[in-house]
DNA sequence: GCATGATTACCATTGAGTGGGAATCCTTCA
DNA sequence: TGAAGGATTCCCACTCAATGGTAATCATGC
């Protein structure tokens, strides 16, 4: 699949353009461009154009170049991530006016946990989530959520390799983190303070889809003094309830009425 | 830039697959996929291949290909939709907290109104708007307002084409257009009663971005027998000025305050 | 068991993609 | 004004990735 040098075929080299872009790189010349993916010069203007044509990517008003509209149009279109981030809002919204500090939305995709909603200003609170941002699994309360409803070889593949150690809080040791799972399993939720950064906590709950498999996690993010975490609960677990309904979920009501108090 | 014998580059190709993916078929087997993108099959499995690996597409639990959460992640990450989004969001949720029914974000892509974001139920109003979804420039208030503040090569290029006519009241003469643009641009707003479905009515109003050029439009749909409109006006007024500024718009104050009645 | 359709395997053919090098075109700064 | 540094475009000979037909194999339902 390849007819560089390198041994890259053209997707590759296209997924490694678009990846040169993100929230602090929203646009840049071609020559720059070429040096953050360490494409051929050559071929880079080659592809650019290409993108340019396509209108994957466009130039802005100072000639730079960065994603196009289209681009953002075509993947959200069929992606089952609007429906969910669809379904999820409104519920979102009746968090958000409670908790008023910020909620999320977080799947589960590849090794990590990626958020793809987010309500609430960034100055209230210490929450660095960001939409379609990316946290690791064992230090974010989606993240063990998600990971509590995961099939065991999932599971053990993350647990397995080295976890890092953001502050005094975050667990690394396989051993606890799985009765610590085992806890949120049991519970409902997962309440997890300080674990990424000192001055938050994390609040979350599953949420489940048509086929009653967990698909995404809500959570609230609050200042980690905050007295009674636990009062959130109830809120996120109504809410969760609400969005999973929406998305075709019948619920297994025994299950579910146990957790909610 | 192509191989094939119909003449197609692979990133085009690419875009045909992606393409063949939207909101009523978001998953379908790969011949039906080939059948749909008309791209002989081996060629259809060959590329699906490598897109899966690359995890831009994914199975679902019944063997189906899917658009890829990476596909969205990619796309959204480094895209301008997502800021302007970010920053409309709260503003919009106050404009529908107040008028209920359906409050739209829509920019200027090619030759149609996309929209970035939406607000309210589908089942209180008729509204056919579509997060990721088009209209047409002429029949959308959104679209008026839009064409109003665009430079004139690009209104001639959309007056000069065929227009569709949707309804009774919808302007497809091109004088009549232009003379309603002028209007638009004078008052502020563009409220355009069932010209797209007979029961609803758009009003519209202009977003600027910080270098003071008009980036999207911000409107609400509303059943068109409802009594005054234009009492509409002044809440979407104050929220569009409210997400111009946190684009980093420094109002001329004058025109704005003369349009807010 | 037997269609019908989806998926995988095989393979000869060829032009799209490649990337080094050099020529322009901008900026910027002295 | 002029020179230096960088961005962009132009040129071109080479080659293997991509192509897509045919056929075998694998589901699935009737």
């Amino acid at each position: 699949m390849a007819n560089s040098a390198s041994g890259e075929s053209i997707i590759r080299r296209f997924i490694t353009i678009i990846s040169a872009f993100d929230d602090k790189h929203t646009s840049m010349s071609v020559a720059e461009l070429g040096r953050r993916t360490g494409l051929p010069v050559t071929t880079t203007y080659r592809l650019v154009d290409e993108l340019l044509l396509e209108r994957l990517l466009e130039r802005d008003p100072k000639g730079n170049i960065q994603l196009g509209t289209r681009m953002w149009e075509l993947a959200s279109r069929g992606s089952k991530t609007l429906g969910l981030r669809e379904a999820a809002l409104p519920f979102m919204e009746d968090v958000q006016s409670v908790v008023q500090h910020s909620t999320t939305l977080g799947v589960l995709d590849s090794d990590e946990v990626l958020y793809i909603e987010r309500l609430g200003s960034t100055s209230t609170i210490v929450d660095i989530t960001k939409i379609a941002g990316r946290l690791p699994v064992h230090a974010t309360s989606s993240g063990m959520v998600l990971l509590a409803h995961s099939p065991s070889a999932y599971q053990d593949m993350i647990l397995s390799r080295p976890l890092t150690k953001y502050t005094e809080t975050t667990l690394t040791d396989p051993a606890a983190l799985r009765r610590h799972l085992a806890e949120i399993r049991q519970r409902g939720f997962a309440a997890m303070p300080g674990v990424i950064v000192p001055e938050s906590s994390g609040i979350a709950v599953p949420v489940y889809g048509s086929d009653s498999t967990v698909v995404a996690a809500l959570s609230v993010v609050v200042p980690r003094d905050e007295e009674n975490t636990a009062a959130r609960v109830p809120v996120l677990m109504t809410a969760a309830r609400g969005i999973s309904r929406a998305l075709g979920w019948r619920g297994k009501l025994k299950g579910t009425l146990r957790q909610s108090h």
